[in-house]
DNA sequence: CATGAATGAGACTTCATTCAT
DNA sequence: CATGAATGAAGTCTCATTCAT
């Protein structure tokens, strides 16, 4: 009835976080209870309020960290520097194994927006935004500069993301294509999108 | 808008499609209750079972014939005969038109298919491919004829349908920009992506 | 999983109601759950919510439902033109005799008002105000015309409905004094209270 | 305030006395938890349990305490020598004057012994027996030697008890009536009640 | 003596679905 | 073809209590 032997409360609460952004991505925030969260870890569905106040905490908590994840990982590249056009071929490689490393967690920032409370809503807008504005700015400054011709950044950065992460919706890391070789293609296909000359 | 075999045309059935369409889409599959959809069209619950099933049919039914009503749409344009840039073109706008236009009722046909049981899945997916298969043979067509310079048309093919439906996440019909102008803009981002010279 | 032959909307609510008083009365709103109610009327509990739509509602209903009976049933008595004096004796015999009979349905409408929900509070709290006011009147007429000597309407009454309504605590059906004794009793000490001469 | 047998005596112990006294009195026994007790005084829940075995027991131990300080306070009074006219005096002012004051905190004890187990329950009623014997007892006194006018001295014990008690429901320090006129208006409505001549 | 993590039960309520009327 | 009442399961969350730390 007490605490197991040798739990730890950071622990669970790590496994409730993986199991919960495994199912969540697999069958979606509402169509899973936090029973079944609780069973796959072996544990009581009420030991989880233990560590998140509500389910909807649960998933902002995934999202948020999620997000600043992934910022910090893109920070992390260091691509302020370079010329414009090496700068997207970064993001590009970036982005692409990012998310299909990191598989099913990505998967539910893009779909369970809607299940979010108004302002948890607004906090993770607010972190894909700032994203967004990683992407955009490379784009302006190739504008700026000549190396992309592009008529509208805003609407490229939206479309360059929507077609990069649509690949988590086919990749399997044992398809016909290698992850290399997807990055490949990609940075292709967004040369020509952006009007770069050569690669 | 052709009625599917075996489902009942009465104007209740027609309400229900509508409001589950649109609550789907609003709220996810998993998060509208059948009394939710009911209310809204002032009935009670078990009256949806004089027209559905189960909630399940009802989600197939709706994907089942949006998918339907996509393709009959797209065969109405009759491009078969166009060269393959302008059958792209052609293929751009059709698709942001009627995915700006359908509204929120298309989403769900992207973002439910993970709440289908496995025989259903099966055949919106063969629904699905079948419209991919419009774009991929452009594609291949415009490559065989040098039109288009595209390494992997499957991937093209994929990354495209991404980079257009993506639209639907951001496209306000009173937005800054007009259906029109978002049309000419993909059409421009989308040439480049495959390598058409002039557009 | 349907409507049990012969079941009847009415007649569910009304013996929820009735198990609901008996419950709440004996242990309590807070210690009785929807699931006791259902148990003793062979139904789920979530069968309930088709006639009650929540816990909080099913005791504001009770207790209105309670308040209004009274009310009704002290209307009926018809005292309005008696002489003071023996519109007291009336409202002695009536109060005891109501609040003994009824038996536990009384004790919850003294009781529950603390779980009664703001709203539902203050309207509960209205209808006790007037049932009051039924015995204040009497007061104050006594007053003026000299058959009563009563320092403060007000307060007399809220004594002697404490004072009568606290048998409800002790009395027994069964017990040493009879319903009428008890009367005769109470009518005796309350003529002492308010200084009536003779009874 | 003497520490019944087999309490603790800690700091600790009496904050979670005093907090569990006033919310069971504000919210009822059943509608109060634990963790709320604790959460008043900046505690966990489980630490309660280093100073009472159940809840139960903590209701019991406020019940109990609350009627050995009641019934020391009234031995303290000393009214046994008195004659009974002025020992039913010094009760009613007594009574009035330490329910009024205890507050919330006496509510409880007429309020929560259905929440009591059984033994438990026998307990604190021959406690209550025993305070109330102490009024009995002068009203047979001044029956005895004619001073009171009373058919059933029992009874009349209840009635007083509960007109008296009744007060804690409408009393505000700060309303229309000090407590010195409140005591007045009982000494007067109560002399009639007993048939006591002049006061 | 307090914390924090856990149990197992159970709270209120809603769910998809059924079926007599 | 709709209603309204029902089932049985399950939803989120809280409860009293325990105990390793």
């Amino acid at each position: 009835m007490a605490r197991k032997v040798g739990s730890v409360g950071t622990e669970t609460a790590d496994k409730v976080r993986q199991t919960a952004l495994l199912l969540f991505a697999r069958h979606g925030y509402a169509a899973v209870s936090m029973r079944q969260i609780a069973r796959q870890i072996d544990l009581q569905a009420g030991a989880i309020y233990n560590h998140f106040p509500t389910k909807q905490q649960l998933l902002r908590d995934l999202l948020v960290s999620h997000m600043e994840r992934l910022l910090a990982a893109w920070d992390a590249e260091g691509v302020e520097g370079l010329p414009a056009g090496e700068a997207l071929v970064a993001f590009v490689r970036f982005h692409l194994r990012y998310h299909t490393q990191c598989g099913e967690e990505v998967f539910i920032s893009y779909m369970e927006l809607r299940n979010l409370e108004e302002e948890n809503f607004l906090d993770i807008e607010a972190l894909r935004k700032r994203y967004e504005k990683g992407l955009q700015d490379i784009l302006e400054r190739g504008v700026a500069d000549g190396t992309f011709r592009i008529s509208d950044p805003r609407v490229t950065t939206m479309a360059l993301i929507a077609m990069l992460t649509g690949v988590t919706n086919w990749y399997r890391s044992n398809g016909r294509l290698s992850l290399g070789e997807i990055e490949a293609l990609y940075v292709g296909m967004i040369s020509g999108t952006v009007g770069l000359k050569e690669v």
